[in-house]
DNA sequence: ACCTGAACACCGTTCAAGT
DNA sequence: ACCTGAACACCGTTCAAGT
Protein backbone atom coordinates (compact mmCIF):
# COMPACT_ATOMS: atom_id res chain seq x y z
CA UNK A 1 0.00 0.00 0.00
CA UNK A 2 1.02 3.47 -0.12
CA UNK A 3 1.02 7.15 -0.36
CA UNK A 4 -2.27 8.55 -1.07
CA UNK A 5 -1.99 11.93 -0.78
CA UNK A 6 -6.07 13.05 -0.40
CA UNK A 7 -4.44 15.26 2.17
CA UNK A 8 -1.77 17.63 2.89
CA UNK A 9 0.16 16.44 6.40
CA UNK A 10 -1.31 20.21 7.48
CA UNK A 11 -4.73 19.04 6.15
CA UNK A 12 -4.00 15.28 8.22
CA UNK A 13 -2.98 17.24 11.57
CA UNK A 14 -5.90 19.03 11.45
CA UNK A 15 -8.19 16.19 10.92
CA UNK A 16 -6.90 14.25 13.74
CA UNK A 17 -7.54 17.01 16.39
CA UNK A 18 -10.83 17.45 15.17
CA UNK A 19 -11.57 14.59 15.12
CA UNK A 20 -10.09 14.00 18.58
CA UNK A 21 -12.17 16.80 19.65
CA UNK A 22 -15.33 15.13 18.50
CA UNK A 23 -14.60 11.45 20.26
CA UNK A 24 -13.69 13.67 22.99
CA UNK A 25 -17.16 15.38 23.56
CA UNK A 26 -19.41 12.16 22.35
CA UNK A 27 -18.39 9.30 24.15
CA UNK A 28 -15.03 10.53 26.53
CA UNK A 29 -11.46 10.20 26.82
CA UNK A 30 -11.33 5.87 27.16
CA UNK A 31 -12.91 6.40 23.60
CA UNK A 32 -10.13 8.05 22.45
CA UNK A 33 -7.59 5.22 20.78
CA UNK A 34 -5.37 5.32 17.78
CA UNK A 35 -7.90 2.80 15.97
CA UNK A 36 -11.31 4.86 16.65
CA UNK A 37 -9.11 8.26 15.53
CA UNK A 38 -7.54 6.64 12.71
CA UNK A 39 -11.21 4.93 11.41
CA UNK A 40 -12.74 8.42 11.70
CA UNK A 41 -10.62 10.27 10.10
CA UNK A 42 -10.18 7.21 7.04
CA UNK A 43 -6.81 6.58 7.68
CA UNK A 44 -4.66 3.32 9.27
CA UNK A 45 -3.11 3.75 12.72
CA UNK A 46 -0.22 3.76 11.41
CA UNK A 47 -0.42 7.34 10.02
CA UNK A 48 -1.16 8.91 13.26
CA UNK A 49 2.61 8.09 13.87
CA UNK A 50 3.38 10.31 11.26
CA UNK A 51 1.71 13.06 12.34
CA UNK A 52 2.14 12.70 16.16
CA UNK A 53 5.18 11.06 18.08
CA UNK A 54 2.71 9.24 20.16
CA UNK A 55 -1.34 9.34 21.43
CA UNK A 56 0.41 11.92 24.47
CA UNK A 57 1.64 14.06 22.21
CA UNK A 58 -1.61 14.31 20.37
CA UNK A 59 -3.51 14.85 23.34
CA UNK A 60 -0.83 17.75 24.46
CA UNK A 61 -1.37 19.67 21.19
CA UNK A 62 -5.55 19.31 21.94
CA UNK A 63 -5.01 20.81 25.15
CA UNK A 64 -3.16 23.58 23.91
CA UNK A 65 -5.97 24.21 21.51
CA UNK A 66 -8.42 24.05 24.30
CA UNK A 67 -6.44 26.76 25.75
CA UNK A 68 -6.52 28.62 23.30
CA UNK A 69 -10.27 29.01 23.30
CA UNK A 70 -10.68 29.05 26.54
CA UNK A 71 -8.20 32.22 26.11
CA UNK A 72 -10.86 33.72 23.64
CA UNK A 73 -13.45 32.92 26.12
CA UNK A 74 -11.98 34.85 28.45
CA UNK A 75 -10.87 37.64 25.86
CA UNK A 76 -14.53 38.10 25.31
CA UNK A 77 -15.41 39.20 28.37
CA UNK A 78 -16.02 42.88 28.29
CA UNK A 79 -13.29 44.79 30.36
CA UNK A 80 -15.64 47.46 32.01
CA UNK A 81 -16.99 47.90 35.81
CA UNK A 82 -14.87 47.79 38.62
CA UNK A 83 -12.40 45.00 39.53
CA UNK A 84 -15.01 42.91 41.57
CA UNK A 85 -17.59 43.24 38.50
CA UNK A 86 -14.52 42.13 35.63
CA UNK A 87 -13.22 39.27 37.96
CA UNK A 88 -16.26 38.07 38.29
CA UNK A 89 -17.41 38.37 34.72
CA UNK A 90 -13.92 36.56 33.59
CA UNK A 91 -14.89 33.44 36.41
CA UNK A 92 -18.48 33.22 34.89
CA UNK A 93 -17.06 32.82 31.59
CA UNK A 94 -14.67 30.14 32.66
CA UNK A 95 -17.56 28.24 34.55
CA UNK A 96 -19.07 28.41 31.47
CA UNK A 97 -16.43 27.10 29.44
CA UNK A 98 -16.07 23.91 31.64
CA UNK A 99 -19.43 23.45 31.51
CA UNK A 100 -19.78 23.97 27.94
CA UNK A 101 -16.27 21.89 26.87
CA UNK A 102 -16.77 19.77 29.80
CA UNK A 103 -14.34 16.78 28.34
CA UNK A 104 -11.91 19.02 26.85
CA UNK A 105 -11.70 20.66 30.27
CA UNK A 106 -11.26 17.39 32.35
CA UNK A 107 -8.69 16.24 29.85
CA UNK A 108 -6.74 19.77 30.03
CA UNK A 109 -5.84 19.85 33.76
CA UNK A 110 -6.11 15.31 33.97
CA UNK A 111 -4.12 14.96 31.58
CA UNK A 112 -0.36 13.93 32.86
CA UNK A 113 2.18 13.06 30.60
CA UNK A 114 4.92 10.00 31.59
CA UNK A 115 7.49 10.44 33.99
CA UNK A 116 10.06 12.43 32.79
CA UNK A 117 8.31 14.38 30.35
CA UNK A 118 7.74 18.02 30.87
CA UNK A 119 5.03 20.65 29.71
CA UNK A 120 6.42 21.93 26.55
CA UNK A 121 7.51 25.99 26.86
CA UNK A 122 4.32 27.21 24.12
CA UNK A 123 1.81 24.76 26.62
CA UNK A 124 3.42 27.49 29.84
CA UNK A 125 3.23 30.66 27.48
CA UNK A 126 -0.26 30.08 26.63
CA UNK A 127 -1.24 29.34 30.50
CA UNK A 128 1.19 32.90 31.34
CA UNK A 129 -1.34 34.90 29.04
CA UNK A 130 -4.79 33.38 30.83
CA UNK A 131 -2.87 34.41 33.93
CA UNK A 132 -2.15 37.77 32.84
CA UNK A 133 -5.87 38.15 31.82
CA UNK A 134 -6.55 37.94 35.34
CA UNK A 135 -3.68 39.76 36.93
CA UNK A 136 -4.78 42.70 34.52
CA UNK A 137 -7.87 42.81 35.96
CA UNK A 138 -6.27 43.49 39.56
CA UNK A 139 -3.87 45.97 38.99
CA UNK A 140 -6.34 48.74 39.95
CA UNK A 141 -5.99 47.01 43.40
CA UNK A 142 -3.10 45.99 43.77
CA UNK A 143 -1.03 49.36 41.72
CA UNK A 144 2.43 48.90 43.28
CA UNK A 145 3.35 45.34 44.79
CA UNK A 146 3.78 43.55 41.59
CA UNK A 147 4.90 39.76 43.99
CA UNK A 148 1.39 40.57 46.25
CA UNK A 149 -0.44 40.65 42.43
CA UNK A 150 1.28 37.45 41.43
CA UNK A 151 0.18 36.11 44.38
CA UNK A 152 -3.51 37.05 44.63
CA UNK A 153 -3.87 36.25 40.26
CA UNK A 154 -2.60 32.34 41.27
CA UNK A 155 -4.91 32.40 44.41
CA UNK A 156 -7.79 33.53 42.47
CA UNK A 157 -6.87 31.20 39.74
CA UNK A 158 -6.37 28.34 41.44
CA UNK A 159 -9.71 29.00 43.66
CA UNK A 160 -11.85 29.04 40.35
CA UNK A 161 -10.09 25.47 39.32
CA UNK A 162 -10.55 24.70 42.41
CA UNK A 163 -14.42 25.11 42.40
CA UNK A 164 -14.79 23.87 38.99
CA UNK A 165 -12.62 20.78 39.27
CA UNK A 166 -14.68 19.65 42.45
CA UNK A 167 -17.74 21.01 41.95
CA UNK A 168 -17.65 19.18 38.43
CA UNK A 169 -17.14 16.14 39.66
CA UNK A 170 -19.48 16.08 42.57
CA UNK A 171 -16.58 16.41 45.37
CA UNK A 172 -18.16 19.40 46.63
CA UNK A 173 -20.82 18.16 48.21
CA UNK A 174 -23.02 21.18 46.32
CA UNK A 175 -26.27 22.20 47.52
CA UNK A 176 -27.32 23.75 44.26
CA UNK A 177 -26.82 23.28 40.44
CA UNK A 178 -25.89 27.06 40.27
CA UNK A 179 -23.98 26.91 43.56
CA UNK A 180 -20.89 27.15 41.80
CA UNK A 181 -21.63 30.70 41.02
CA UNK A 182 -22.33 30.99 44.51
CA UNK A 183 -18.88 29.84 45.76
CA UNK A 184 -16.89 31.67 42.69
CA UNK A 185 -18.47 35.13 43.63
CA UNK A 186 -17.74 34.54 47.28
CA UNK A 187 -14.38 33.83 46.63
CA UNK A 188 -13.90 36.67 44.60
CA UNK A 189 -15.75 39.43 46.77
CA UNK A 190 -14.15 38.27 50.18
CA UNK A 191 -10.70 37.80 48.93
CA UNK A 192 -10.57 41.42 47.01
CA UNK A 193 -12.37 42.47 50.14
CA UNK A 194 -9.18 40.97 52.62
CA UNK A 195 -6.94 42.79 50.29
CA UNK A 196 -4.54 45.66 52.55
CA UNK A 197 -6.01 48.43 50.63
CA UNK A 198 -9.24 46.98 52.02
CA UNK B 1 -6.94 -25.47 40.13
CA UNK B 2 -8.65 -25.17 43.23
CA UNK B 3 -9.35 -23.40 46.12
CA UNK B 4 -5.85 -22.79 48.33
CA UNK B 5 -7.31 -20.73 51.18
CA UNK B 6 -3.73 -20.07 52.81
CA UNK B 7 -5.69 -16.43 53.10
CA UNK B 8 -9.51 -15.78 54.07
CA UNK B 9 -11.21 -13.09 52.07
CA UNK B 10 -10.40 -10.44 54.51
CA UNK B 11 -6.41 -10.68 54.24
CA UNK B 12 -6.98 -11.01 49.77
CA UNK B 13 -8.88 -7.78 50.36
CA UNK B 14 -5.83 -6.23 52.62
CA UNK B 15 -3.37 -7.58 50.70
CA UNK B 16 -4.68 -6.24 47.47
CA UNK B 17 -5.03 -2.78 48.48
CA UNK B 18 -1.82 -2.79 50.14
CA UNK B 19 0.24 -4.56 46.86
CA UNK B 20 -1.98 -1.65 44.65
CA UNK B 21 -0.82 1.36 46.96
CA UNK B 22 2.75 -0.08 46.85
CA UNK B 23 2.53 0.23 43.14
CA UNK B 24 0.88 3.87 43.02
CA UNK B 25 3.60 5.10 45.22
CA UNK B 26 6.60 3.60 43.28
CA UNK B 27 5.29 2.98 39.80
CA UNK B 28 2.73 5.68 39.20
CA UNK B 29 -1.08 4.77 38.31
CA UNK B 30 -0.24 2.99 34.88
CA UNK B 31 1.47 0.46 36.47
CA UNK B 32 -1.54 -0.45 38.02
CA UNK B 33 -2.89 -3.22 36.48
CA UNK B 34 -4.97 -6.49 37.37
CA UNK B 35 -2.12 -8.70 36.31
CA UNK B 36 0.98 -6.71 38.11
CA UNK B 37 -1.48 -6.60 40.81
CA UNK B 38 -2.55 -10.63 41.47
CA UNK B 39 1.72 -11.07 40.66
CA UNK B 40 2.48 -8.82 43.84
CA UNK B 41 -0.10 -10.59 46.04
CA UNK B 42 1.06 -14.15 44.19
CA UNK B 43 -2.77 -14.99 43.56
CA UNK B 44 -4.23 -15.26 39.56
CA UNK B 45 -5.97 -12.11 38.14
CA UNK B 46 -9.46 -13.77 38.36
CA UNK B 47 -8.95 -13.97 41.90
CA UNK B 48 -9.12 -10.36 42.26
CA UNK B 49 -12.46 -10.13 40.46
CA UNK B 50 -13.51 -12.56 43.18
CA UNK B 51 -12.95 -9.42 45.68
CA UNK B 52 -13.86 -6.39 43.82
CA UNK B 53 -16.30 -5.63 41.07
CA UNK B 54 -13.56 -4.64 38.80
CA UNK B 55 -10.39 -2.55 38.60
CA UNK B 56 -12.52 0.86 39.02
CA UNK B 57 -14.11 -0.76 42.26
CA UNK B 58 -10.83 -1.32 43.72
CA UNK B 59 -9.56 2.27 43.24
CA UNK B 60 -12.57 3.65 44.78
CA UNK B 61 -11.90 1.71 48.22
CA UNK B 62 -8.48 2.77 47.62
CA UNK B 63 -9.35 6.37 47.70
CA UNK B 64 -11.71 5.43 50.56
CA UNK B 65 -8.70 4.78 52.59
CA UNK B 66 -6.73 7.42 51.26
CA UNK B 67 -9.55 9.49 52.30
CA UNK B 68 -9.15 8.05 55.76
CA UNK B 69 -5.36 8.42 55.84
CA UNK B 70 -6.18 12.70 55.07
CA UNK B 71 -8.66 12.65 57.45
CA UNK B 72 -6.20 11.50 60.22
CA UNK B 73 -3.25 13.77 58.99
CA UNK B 74 -5.70 16.91 59.51
CA UNK B 75 -7.18 15.47 62.84
CA UNK B 76 -3.54 15.43 64.17
CA UNK B 77 -3.18 19.27 63.44
CA UNK B 78 -3.80 20.81 66.92
CA UNK B 79 -6.80 23.13 67.60
CA UNK B 80 -4.97 26.13 69.53
CA UNK B 81 -4.44 29.77 68.65
CA UNK B 82 -6.75 32.21 66.23
CA UNK B 83 -8.76 30.92 62.95
CA UNK B 84 -5.78 32.15 60.84
CA UNK B 85 -3.43 30.13 62.94
CA UNK B 86 -5.74 26.88 62.95
CA UNK B 87 -6.66 27.19 59.20
CA UNK B 88 -3.03 27.67 58.41
CA UNK B 89 -1.85 24.71 60.29
CA UNK B 90 -4.68 22.54 58.38
CA UNK B 91 -3.47 23.69 55.39
CA UNK B 92 0.25 22.78 55.89
CA UNK B 93 -1.04 19.82 56.92
CA UNK B 94 -3.03 19.15 54.02
CA UNK B 95 -0.10 20.36 51.68
CA UNK B 96 2.47 17.68 53.12
CA UNK B 97 -0.15 15.18 52.99
CA UNK B 98 -0.35 15.83 49.38
CA UNK B 99 3.57 16.27 48.46
CA UNK B 100 4.38 12.73 50.88
CA UNK B 101 1.52 10.71 49.08
CA UNK B 102 1.24 12.47 45.90
CA UNK B 103 0.58 9.53 43.51
CA UNK B 104 -2.57 8.67 46.00
CA UNK B 105 -3.44 11.98 46.31
CA UNK B 106 -3.50 12.58 42.28
CA UNK B 107 -5.70 9.30 42.31
CA UNK B 108 -8.35 10.50 44.59
CA UNK B 109 -9.17 13.22 42.47
CA UNK B 110 -8.54 12.27 38.92
CA UNK B 111 -9.88 9.15 39.30
CA UNK B 112 -13.59 9.57 37.42
CA UNK B 113 -15.68 6.77 37.16
CA UNK B 114 -17.50 5.35 33.79
CA UNK B 115 -20.26 7.51 32.96
CA UNK B 116 -23.35 5.98 34.74
CA UNK B 117 -22.19 5.42 37.79
CA UNK B 118 -21.91 7.57 40.81
CA UNK B 119 -19.93 8.26 43.96
CA UNK B 120 -20.88 5.79 46.47
CA UNK B 121 -22.47 7.53 49.89
CA UNK B 122 -20.27 6.55 52.22
CA UNK B 123 -17.17 7.92 49.88
CA UNK B 124 -19.34 11.78 50.15
CA UNK B 125 -19.75 10.44 53.81
CA UNK B 126 -15.90 10.80 54.35
CA UNK B 127 -15.92 13.89 52.16
CA UNK B 128 -18.13 15.68 54.40
CA UNK B 129 -16.46 14.79 57.58
CA UNK B 130 -13.04 16.48 55.58
CA UNK B 131 -15.24 19.36 55.09
CA UNK B 132 -16.58 19.63 58.66
CA UNK B 133 -13.24 19.62 60.21
CA UNK B 134 -12.41 23.09 57.78
CA UNK B 135 -15.60 24.57 58.77
CA UNK B 136 -15.68 23.66 62.73
CA UNK B 137 -12.16 25.98 62.65
CA UNK B 138 -14.65 28.84 61.16
CA UNK B 139 -17.35 28.88 63.44
CA UNK B 140 -15.75 31.80 65.80
CA UNK B 141 -15.59 33.94 62.77
CA UNK B 142 -19.13 32.96 61.00
CA UNK B 143 -20.85 31.75 64.37
CA UNK B 144 -24.35 32.13 63.12
CA UNK B 145 -24.64 32.20 59.26
CA UNK B 146 -24.67 28.85 58.07
CA UNK B 147 -25.13 29.34 55.07
CA UNK B 148 -22.26 31.57 54.58
CA UNK B 149 -20.21 29.36 56.80
CA UNK B 150 -20.69 26.37 54.34
CA UNK B 151 -19.50 28.46 51.41
CA UNK B 152 -16.64 30.00 53.07
CA UNK B 153 -15.92 26.11 53.97
CA UNK B 154 -15.93 25.20 50.41
CA UNK B 155 -14.29 27.66 49.11
CA UNK B 156 -11.25 27.58 51.14
CA UNK B 157 -11.54 23.74 50.93
CA UNK B 158 -11.62 24.23 46.87
CA UNK B 159 -8.74 26.99 46.56
CA UNK B 160 -6.19 24.61 48.77
CA UNK B 161 -7.41 22.06 46.20
CA UNK B 162 -6.42 24.45 43.10
CA UNK B 163 -3.59 25.14 44.39
CA UNK B 164 -1.74 22.12 45.17
CA UNK B 165 -3.49 20.22 41.91
CA UNK B 166 -1.98 23.41 39.69
CA UNK B 167 1.00 23.16 41.21
CA UNK B 168 2.22 19.82 41.40
CA UNK B 169 1.25 19.58 37.85
CA UNK B 170 3.73 22.76 37.15
CA UNK B 171 0.31 24.22 35.61
CA UNK B 172 0.24 27.25 37.91
CA UNK B 173 4.02 29.27 36.84
CA UNK B 174 5.03 29.08 40.50
CA UNK B 175 8.33 30.66 41.30
CA UNK B 176 9.53 28.79 44.18
CA UNK B 177 9.45 25.91 45.22
CA UNK B 178 7.91 26.58 48.49
CA UNK B 179 5.86 28.69 46.55
CA UNK B 180 2.56 26.88 47.57
CA UNK B 181 2.47 27.43 51.33
CA UNK B 182 2.87 31.30 50.08
CA UNK B 183 0.04 30.85 48.37
CA UNK B 184 -1.98 28.84 50.46
CA UNK B 185 -1.59 31.54 53.66
CA UNK B 186 -2.26 34.42 51.43
CA UNK B 187 -5.87 32.78 50.38
CA UNK B 188 -6.24 32.11 53.93
CA UNK B 189 -5.20 35.18 55.33
CA UNK B 190 -6.91 37.69 52.48
CA UNK B 191 -9.93 35.79 52.24
CA UNK B 192 -10.32 35.74 56.43
CA UNK B 193 -9.72 39.36 56.45
CA UNK B 194 -12.61 39.56 53.82
CA UNK B 195 -15.35 37.93 55.62
CA UNK B 196 -18.59 40.45 56.80
CA UNK B 197 -17.15 40.92 60.95
CA UNK B 198 -13.48 41.95 59.45
C1' DA C 1 -16.48 -22.36 47.57
C1' DC C 2 -12.56 -20.73 45.77
C1' DC C 3 -8.88 -20.29 42.44
C1' DT C 4 -6.74 -20.92 37.99
C1' DG C 5 -5.36 -19.85 33.45
C1' DA C 6 -6.84 -19.79 28.93
C1' DA C 7 -9.64 -17.03 26.06
C1' DC C 8 -11.87 -12.83 24.15
C1' DA C 9 -11.86 -8.42 22.63
C1' DC C 10 -9.40 -4.91 23.07
C1' DC C 11 -5.06 -1.51 23.70
C1' DG C 12 -0.36 1.65 21.92
C1' DT C 13 3.25 1.36 18.95
C1' DT C 14 6.49 -0.33 15.37
C1' DC C 15 7.97 -1.44 10.93
C1' DA C 16 8.61 -4.31 6.65
C1' DA C 17 6.37 -4.09 2.55
C1' DG C 18 4.20 -1.77 -0.88
C1' DT C 19 3.26 2.38 -4.40
C1' DA D 1 7.75 9.98 0.79
C1' DC D 2 3.85 8.31 2.55
C1' DC D 3 0.60 4.81 4.00
C1' DT D 4 -0.80 0.17 5.20
C1' DG D 5 -1.79 -3.66 8.01
C1' DA D 6 0.20 -7.29 10.31
C1' DA D 7 2.73 -8.10 14.41
C1' DC D 8 4.26 -7.52 19.27
C1' DA D 9 3.55 -6.99 23.84
C1' DC D 10 0.42 -5.60 26.45
C1' DC D 11 -4.59 -4.48 28.63
C1' DG D 12 -9.59 -5.66 31.62
C1' DT D 13 -12.66 -9.11 32.27
C1' DT D 14 -15.01 -13.65 31.99
C1' DC D 15 -15.66 -18.36 32.85
C1' DA D 16 -15.13 -23.46 32.18
C1' DA D 17 -12.47 -26.51 34.53
C1' DG D 18 -10.41 -28.12 38.40
C1' DT D 19 -9.87 -29.21 43.73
Amino acid sequence: MARRSDHTREELYRMSLDAAREILRNQGLPALTARSLAARIGYSPGTLYNLFRNLDDLVVQLNGETLDALQAALDAVPDDGDTETRLWHLARAYIAFTVENRELWNVLFEHRLPEGEDVPDWYRGKLARLLARVEAALVPVIPDDVAARGRATRVLWAGLHGLCSLGQSGKLALVAEDGLDDLARDLIRTYLAGLPGH
